[in-house]
DNA sequence: TTTCAAATAATAGTATTACTATCATAAATA
DNA sequence: TATTTATGATAGTAATACTATTATTTGAAA
């Protein structure tokens, strides 16, 4: 039997299921390398088509826009993140080696992770780093917010919230150091390598530095 | 004798010096205006252009496109914050205090300063919560890197780091330390207002918290 | 096996965006 | 007064972000 990861999606975020057939995962497969490798800006339905070998209208009958697309892939890092958390967390007692995993799993740029056929793990961790706030970056954030497109970030948050929590239970800001933690692990990572003067780990640019910058930051304000 | 504040900006971002005409003041106004009320996706010149009563090509002539638009007023607003800190810590010697001072200032919604004519710092406090990143992640971080665009924003990190070194000169990470707490000053006060449940100010949604949040975070991790 | 619905391909078309180009006119300056 | 310079008015183009229509293929139910 062959194991398959299915991460369980915003159906609001599509208009037909790309995991449900392969003109679909061609879509996700292709979209990740385009965005990848030029970025999202440059990124259109049409290019993606002709990547694909579909037309432009092939790609609109499964998503809306490209906006959406953007937020349906980077939701399913969020839950591909959220399982190999408590994965990578199952039987370990001590919540402070519980955070500790947190902090490099979200700082460490992951292999490709062969269960998912059509998903670039490593890719789509390039791509949150230079395109992730930009799902939420938007005017109509609250629009989005109202149909639950970010709930799988905000699951991830709540779920390292807890593991604070359970490091120090009188913490008073477990949600925002977990946002803090998220978004530093990958806006750290960006200025290391584009805006080096911005970090201090621009010899080496090294993720191992990041981790080591973030968690004196993070057991420091939690005071273990 | 009127005092009036001039923030020196990058050449390389402007066409022609939109200090030095009135219709250059109305674009940096009314893209202010604009920017904030509906966000930079939906900001165009042909809009910019109605709203000053000018034409399209006449706003072409100050700048090439919208996002060196962009990085001109956030890079308008990182001199400025250099220059309120280095006013508001004139004469401080605690070096805590003025990190303080720091915290406070980029957590804090500004009100207008009124010797800036042209220019609503209150506004572009928010536009650079909302937008503040987009100035960077691009696909053509490097190239803008290279023609000195970020150099306030540097600036303005180097500032803020010299002053955590005199709070302990032996802390490791002091630009990525003053690049978190300019980042989740504002990342933190968006969540509050926009994704309220990645923080633990949704009850208050008061910027005081925020400031509580970070001054924890910093001072535990410089070991104050 | 037929048939019928669903998915896809092919093509066309529209409004808007992000520009560039040209020429006339008004204002400032030499 | 001549002339540079900024602005205004208008036009045009390529690309983007879609929508619509029709034809063809495929696959599952009758």
């Amino acid at each position: 039997m062959k194991l398959e990861l299915q991460i369980k999606m915003n159906p609001s975020l599509y208009l037909r299921d790309p995991e449900q057939s392969e003109l679909g995962k061609n879509i996700i497969k292709h979209s990740i390398q385009l965005i990848h490798d030029n970025g999202f800006e440059s990124f259109t339905f049409k290019k993606l088509a002709e990547s694909i070998g579909t037309t432009e209208a092939g790609v609109y009958r499964y998503f809306e826009n490209k906006h959406k697309l953007l937020v349906y892939i980077i939701s399913w890092y969020w839950g591909w993140i959220q399982f190999q958390l408590s994965y990578q967390t199952n039987n370990i007692e001590d919540p402070s080696i519980k955070l500790k995993k947190v902090i490099t799993l979200l700082s460490t740029n992951v292999e490709d992770d062969i269960t998912t056929g059509h998903v670039d793990e490593f890719q789509l961790h390039q791509i949150l780093i230079a395109e992730g706030s930009k799902a939420y970056l938007t005017n109509h954030v609250g629009k989005d917010n109202k149909q639950q497109f970010f709930q799988p970030y905000k699951d991830l948050c709540n779920t390292i919230g807890e593991i604070i929590l359970e490091c120090n239970p009188k913490y008073k800001y477990p949600h925002s150091l977990a946002s803090t933690i998220i978004e530093m692990a990958h806006l750290q990572n960006f200025f290391m390598n584009h805006l080096p003067t911005l970090t201090d780990f621009s010899k080496s640019k090294d993720e191992k530095e990041i981790i080591k910058y973030l968690e004196e930051l993070v057991f420091n304000t939690i005071r273990i």
